[in-house]
RNA sequence: GGAGAGAUGACCGAGAGGCCGAAGGUGCACGCUUGGAAAGCGUGUGUACUCCAACAGGGUACCGCGGGUUCGAAUCCCGCUCUCUCCGCCA
C-alpha cells in the first residue's frame, strides 16, 4: 500500500496514476478519511491526556469528597473516550479498506496504455522454429506420448488439473533443478517454501484472499490460504523485521506449488497446461535498498533470459503497460516464449514475469532497514525463474519432431538423463 | 492432540493497581582518565504517530496479541498466539 501522507501530499499524481492504471480507487476519499481520522485521533488524545491528569491527581491521599469528585470526572472522561474510539475505529477500518485499493505508483518509463495491445516489446531473442509439418499443440503431444493426463485429473480433482506422467515427471524435476542451479550460482539462497500462508501475508503481498474475485484458495476454518506463488512466502519471510542494511540485497529463490482458482478463465488461449489450478514454480525474490531496485529489476530479467536462452526457446520481452500492471507493481517485464501450438500458427505466451514492487509490499508487511538512525522500507522485487507447466508446454511444442518424438535441450540432459522422448518406452 | 511453565526495552533481568516508559546489569555512543590500551569514572541510549519553524520542547500509544474490570493496569480477569518441557501420534 501507499503511505497515507504520501497520498495526501501527492494527491494529483496519485489520482492520475489510478486513472492510468485503470483501477477503481478513490484517492480523494482516502485523503478525506485520513483527515477525519487525524481529527478524531487528536480529540481522543486530548481526552486521554485529561484522563491521565485526572488519574494522577489521585495518586496521593485525598479527602473522600475531593476523591469522589475526581472519580466522577474520570468516569465521564472514560465514557467520552469510549464513544470517540468507536467512531475512530470505524473511520480507520474504512480508510485502510480504501487505501488498499490504491495501486503502487508507476515507473516513469512504463508504457502508458489500456490493455495487452499497449504493452511494448523491447527485445526479441532466438529463432521462431519452422516446421516441415503442421506442429501439434502440447495437449496432443502430451496425450500421444502419455506425458500429461487431463481427463483423469478432471475426474479426480476437477477441471484444469493434470497428472504428469513418465518423462514429463522427470522433466518437471529437471527444470526445477536446472533453475535452482542457475540461481545458486547467482548467489541466491534457495528454499522450498510452505505451500500455505496466512491471509495477512498474502494480503501484504497484494493478493486478496477474501475478495469475491479472488484467485486464491482459502482453507476453510483457518486464516490461511494456498499460495498462488512463492512470492507470498518469500515476501513474508522477513515481514515485521528490521534488516541490517549491510545484508542487502537479499536474494532468495523459492520452490513451491502454486494454486490459483482462475475463475472464469477459459478458451483457446488458456487451454491445456497454459492455465491450470496447480503448478510448480521456482520464484526469485529480492529485498534491496531503494536506490538499487531498478538495477535489481534488470538483474532479475537477465536471469530469466538466461534460463530461457539455456532452454533454446525463442522469446520476446514485454514492458507491461500501465493498464495491465497489478496493484503492487511499479514496473513489470514479462518474457513471452514462442509456443508453436498456440492459436492458429503459433503465438507468444507469457512464461515469466519480473516485477519491481518498490516499497508497496514492504510497507504493509513491515520490512525495514535502518539508515542513519532512520527506519526505511526496503524495496521488494520478484521474478519467475521457471514456471514449470508453461516451460514444459513450450518445451514440448518447440522441440517436437515430425515422427512424434520430442527432443530435450542440451542444458537439461544432465538433469533428465535422457535426450529425447519417443514412442517406445521400455 | 493432552499436561505444565513462560512471554518486559538491542540482550539479561526486576516489577506484583497509582511514585513505571519501566530498577539493576550487559551492550552501544560520547566524554574524562591513560604514553597507548584495558580497567575505572561521568553522561547518554526504544519505537510509532502527532503538535511545533525546530535533529529544542510537548502530547498520545506501546511491557507477546486482542478484549474486559477500574477514576487509574506491565501488574487483576477472559480469549488467542508463540516458546520451552513432558506425554501421545506419526513421514
Amino acid at each position: 500500500m501507499l503511505d497515507y501522507r504520501y497520498i495526501k501530499e501527492n494527491l494529483e499524481s496519485v489520482v492520475e496514476n489510478v486513472k492510468r492504471r485503470k483501477v477503481k480507487a478513490d484517492p480523494l476519499l482516502v485523503v478525506r478519511l485520513y483527515d477525519e481520522r487525524n481529527d478524531h485521533l487528536h480529540r481522543i488524545e486530548e481526552l486521554r491526556k485529561k484522563r491521565n491528569e485526572n488519574a494522577s491527581k489521585m495518586k496521593v491521599k485525598l479527602p473522600d469528597k475531593e476523591r469522589k469528585l475526581l472519580v466522577e470526572e474520570g468516569k465521564r472522561l472514560k465514557e467520552s473516550i469510549a464513544t470517540e474510539e468507536e467512531v475512530l475505529f470505524e473511520i480507520e477500518r474504512k480508510l485502510y479498506e480504501e487505501a488498499l485499493k490504491i495501486p503502487n505508483m508507476t515507473h516513469p518509463e512504463a508504457p502508458v496504455g489500456e490493455g495487452e495491445g499497449d504493452n511494448v516489446e523491447i527485445k526479441r531473442w532466438g529463432e521462431i522454429p519452422s516446421f516441415s509439418f503442421k506442429p501439434k499443440d502440447h495437449v496432443q503431444i502430451g496425450k500421444e506420448l502419455d506425458l500429461v493426463d487431463f481427463d483423469t485429473a478432471t475426474k479426480v480433482s476437477g477441471q484444469k488439473f493434470y497428472y504428469l506422467k513418465n518423462e514429463a515427471v522427470i522433466l518437471e524435476l529437471a527444470l526445477v533443478r536446472y533453475a535452482l542451479d542457475i540461481l545458486s550460482g547467482e548467489g541466491f539462497t534457495v528454499t522450498i517454501t510452505p505451500d500455505i500462508a496466512k491471509d495477512e501475508i498474502a494480503q501484504g503481498i497484494g493478493f486478496n484472499p477474501r475478495g469475491e474475485e479472488s484467485n486464491i484458495y482459502r482453507i476453510e476454518g483457518t486464516d490461511t490460504c494456498l499460495v498462488g506463488t512463492a512470492e507470498i512466502t518469500l515476501g513474508g519471510y522477513y515481514s515485521k523485521e528490521i534488516l541490517d542494511p549491510s545484508t542487502l540485497p537479499i536474494k532468495m529463490a523459492g520452490l513451491s506449488h502454486c494454486f490459483r482458482r482462475e475463475a472464469g478463465a477459459a478458451g483457446q488461449f488458456s487451454k491445456g497446461l497454459y492455465r491450470v489450478h496447480q503448478f510448480t514454480k521456482v520464484e526469485m525474490f529480492i529485498y534491496c535498498h531503494p536506490s538499487k531496485s531498478d538495477e535489481m529489476h534488470k538483474y532479475l530479467l537477465d536471469i530469466e533470459e538466461k534460463v530461457f536462452q539455456g532452454l533454446g526457446i525463442a522469446y520476446r520481452i514485454v514492458d507491461t503497460c500501465t493498464g495491465e500492471l497489478g496493484g503492487p507493481a511499479y514496473r513489470k517485464f514479462d518474457i513471452e516464449a514462442w509456443m508453436p501450438g498456440r492459436g492458429e500458427n503459433g503465438d507468444w505466451g507469457e512464461v515469466t514475469s519480473a516485477s519491481n514492487c518498490t516499497d508497496y509490499q514492504a510497507r504493509r508487511l513491515g520490512v525495514r532497514f535502518k539508515e542513519n538512525g532512520k527506519r526505511r522500507f526496503v524495496h521488494m522485487l520478484n521474478g519467475t525463474a521457471i514456471a514449470v507447466s508453461r516451460a514444459l508446454l513450450a518445451l514440448l511444442e518447440n522441440y517436437q519432431r515430425e515422427d512424434g518424438s520430442v527432443g530435450i535441450p542440451e542444458a537439461l540432459i544432465p538433469y533428465t538423463g535422457f535426450s529425447e522422448i519417443g514412442h517406445s518406452r521400455s
